[in-house]
DNA sequence: CGGTTTTGACCAGCGC
DNA sequence: GCGCTGGTCAAAACCG
């Protein structure tokens, strides 16, 4: 598979209140660059939206109501975003049920069935310390026979950096990790993990590096956790390591709410139980995450809105 | 000291 | 039946 095409679709608006203004412009342009934005002065848009030291009450007064009316607009547009993507997943699970209905040919046979019996897939990447997550969590659309007889398989894909030799993938759940083995078709070898915040949980995990990519690993759940999740806003807030969790975006300095966008948990409106959702080729996932992009990078009402909010963020800071 | 990781041994399924 | 392979067990080592 050929992962090094994937895009950092990460917003990351997690910015950090105390954080000096000289650090940040260049940790927002960066995610902005990486969304294929180009570059934009932040300093100038700082510069502009300034106040004058002397400024009066009024005036901040109503650069408050501004800041928030532009807030309040991401937030429309996030949601907007959040219906778009939506949108294209149902498309997508569409799209593969009905490449998946010619190619449903159910074997008996134990080790067979796990190459045939993967109905969730994640794509995850990592930039920095954060994490982004697109993710499909479907219910089996096998038989019946089947279903009731295996556990849910879901397999996720990590990007992590070249130099991290670990087989360590932050889920917000806690792993034991009971084995080791080498596999015959892959060098690397694959770790084999059990949940254990809870003793009853059946939930298996193995994970291990792509053979195409080694940068990449491949975890594959089996089982449904019959536990909360135990550490994923932890995860989330500490921004450290890999998460399924998406990054947090906190809304205002003065109320500093996390939202949550765990895209993992999407068993919403838009998921069809029964949709087939083995979603290998990585073309298939590359254009959905392009779409996504370029969704984003080509509405110069979110840019501005970005960047307006950006400034205002920062001028609110200080 | 308790929990986790490591790692060799063991077991079961499958193909020949 | 035998060998190969993936998955699991369990004792020892490790760690906070």
């Amino acid at each position: 598979m050929d992962c090094s095409s994937w895009i950092n679709t990460s917003l990351d608006l997690n910015i950090n209140p105390h954080r000096v203004r000289q650090e940040l412009p260049k940790e927002v342009e960066s995610k902005l660059f990486s969304l294929g934005m180009p570059k934009f002065n932040v300093e100038e848009c700082w510069e502009s939206k300034r106040p004058i030291k002397d400024e009066s009450n009024s005036d901040l007064e109503e650069e408050l109501k501004r800041v928030t009316a532009e807030n309040k607009k991401l937030a429309e547009m996030l949601s907007v975003v959040c219906e778009n993507y939506n949108t294209l997943r149902s498309h997508l699970m569409e799209y593969t049920r009905k490449n998946g209905e010619k190619e449903t040919s159910p074997t008996s046979k134990k080790r067979k069935s796990e190459s045939s019996n993967n109905n969730s897939i994640c794509v995850m990447g990592t930039n920095n310390g954060n994490s982004e997550s697109s993710s499909t969590d479907e219910e089996s659309c096998k038989k019946p026979r089947e279903e009731t007889m295996k556990p849910k398989i879901s397999r996720v894909y990590v990007r992590t950096e070249a130099s991290d030799n670990t087989l360590i993938v932050k889920d917000g759940y806690q792993w034991r990790k009971y084995g080791q083995k080498v596999t015959r078709d892959n060098p690397c070898p694959r770790a084999y993990f059990k949940c254990s915040f809870a003793p009853s949980c059946p939930v298996k995990k193995k994970v291990q590096r792509s053979v195409d990519d080694q940068s990449v690993l491949v975890a594959t759940y089996e089982g449904e956790h019959n536990h909360p999740q135990a550490s994923s806003q932890m995860e989330a807030t500490s921004g450290s390591g890999r998460s399924v969790t998406l990054a947090s975006v906190p809304c205002a300095a003065a109320t500093p709410t996390l939202v949550t966008l765990d895209l993992t948990k999407s068993k919403g409106s838009n998921d069809s139980k029964s949709t087939k959702t083995k979603v290998d080729t990585p073309k298939v996932q590359q254009v959905l995450v392009e779409q996504m992009a370029t969704s984003l990078t080509t509405d110069p009402n979110f840019r501005a809105a970005l960047v307006a909010a950006i400034s205002g963020r920062l001028l609110h800071n200080n």
